[in-house]
DNA sequence: GAGTGGTCTAGACCACCAA
DNA sequence: TGGTGGTCTAGACCACTCA
């Protein structure tokens, strides 16, 4: 590597090798749950320190994109580990109890992206689109109505057997069956009352407090891929966020 | 400072820095706004590199306690300074426009603890507390009737007069008032229904929606020094949460 | 014992800011 | 121009893992 001084566009080094490295991983060299070259490895590679490398490493383990192990090595994040399956979900029972979720399928259908999604998945109104409908349980009580949105193409193959297959966590599916690894969610949070339909599955009058939870999921080079509508009972369970 | 090798209870050398200048911290040898020493100072004041200082503030400053300003110093955050006065807010009009945020204060008592609140704010049961109700009004329309309560030992002197001077910025007064700066929060979210008061509060129907957030907040150390309830009305605004 | 990540140092130089 | 934080290097040593 070659710093470029005195330049406008001036960036740390670091910041250009976790460039690099992100290409890589996008590139598939190495994929989830495998290991990554050493340190000492990358250094010699990109011809900067290893404190550099560190530095650049440092910053994407943070962001949950890599795993580092002190006697093992450095690993790329993975949703298929154990502990990661449910990553992204922050409803916990009010008591703290562990819960055995489960999955129960509602559909699986082909669509077109009307102008909303279309936006948000950074398509084209009118894309090809595949729509989930399922129904997660905790402990045998229904407790989300979860509506979800792919665009088909990097998702192609996807279909009911493997929406049940998953056994609820579709981001290790995604990862393992399509290659596509998402790195983080914004959601949107909002008080609602349950239509008919919703509160037929969920078992509820129309009309009862459901905490709607509005996610969209990225992969690398923040490219959004998922949109996923949760409709929650949260009369036992609540949405932990921490403010720092 | 020295090292402590081959110890079972072994910690790096900047952690125990960061455990140093958190300790001024809370002896108020920095207050919040204030510059703090630089790097090189701290460096020979507790006798270890500048790297290993840089690594405790660094620590510091992603947790939001320290700021850092090239070429001017390191700074002790404060919710003082503008755009730090909504630091813990996440709710935002779903059209993302700006807006004034407006206080109607509503009570101000002195109460006891009950045995969950004296629980929360690790003090017993029976201590005396302060209990603020307020209403915050978006752009004219009320939007979240607040319930709020603090250990009185801690807040004398606490008043009506001092809440509705405070203007919304509870944090801010805490701090300029108290010497009590939150450094972190948690908050659980559920969907609720609204009981008569809170109805009446916010002209709605009874029954309708809304966004409970429950928040317990932290200075320093961890300690828990303010209970809040917040019930918001989500039809024009969402409450934001990244994952990652 | 060899290899990995983690800590710590000392020193050079750069980018930013204020006087 | 001098001081601050920010980057980068080279090297030493430590803690952890596994064969």
């Amino acid at each position: 590597m070659e710093k470029l001084s005195n330049s406008p566009n001036y960036r740390p080094l670091y910041e250009q090798i976790k460039v690099l490295i992100t290409q890589s991983l996008i590139g598939g060299e190495w994929r989830p749950g495998e290991i990554i070259p050493s340190e000492i490895e990358l250094a010699s590679r990109y011809k900067v320190s290893q404190g550099t490398v560190r530095k650049a490493i440092d910053s994407l383990a943070t962001e949950n994109i890599l795993i580092r192990r002190q006697g093992k090595g450095t690993f790329v994040a993975t949703h298929e580990a154990e502990g990661m399956k449910l990553r992204f979900l922050r409803l916990t029972a009010v008591n703290g109890q562990k819960e055995l979720l489960q999955n129960e399928f509602l559909s699986c259908v082909k669509s077109k992206a009307n102008a909303y999604i279309a936006q948000i998945l950074d398509i084209k109104a009118g894309a090809s689109i595949i729509e989930v409908k399922r129904l997660l349980t905790f402990s045998g009580r229904p407790l989300i109505y979860d509506h979800l949105i792919v665009p088909a193409a990097p998702f192609k193959g996807l279909n009911s057997a493997k929406v049940e297959e998953s056994n609820g966590s579709m981001y290790s599916m995604y990862e393992s069956q399509f290659g596509v690894r998402m790195i983080r969610a914004e959601e949107r949070l909002k008080a609602v009352a349950a239509d008919k339909e919703v509160a037929k599955a969920l078992a509820l009058k129309e009309g009862y407090p459901l905490l709607s939870i509005e996610r969209v999921s990225f992969t690398y080079g923040d490219k959004p891929m998922e949109w996923r509508l949760g409709l929650c009972l949260t009369d036992d369970h609540h949405y932990m966020s921490e403010l720092e």
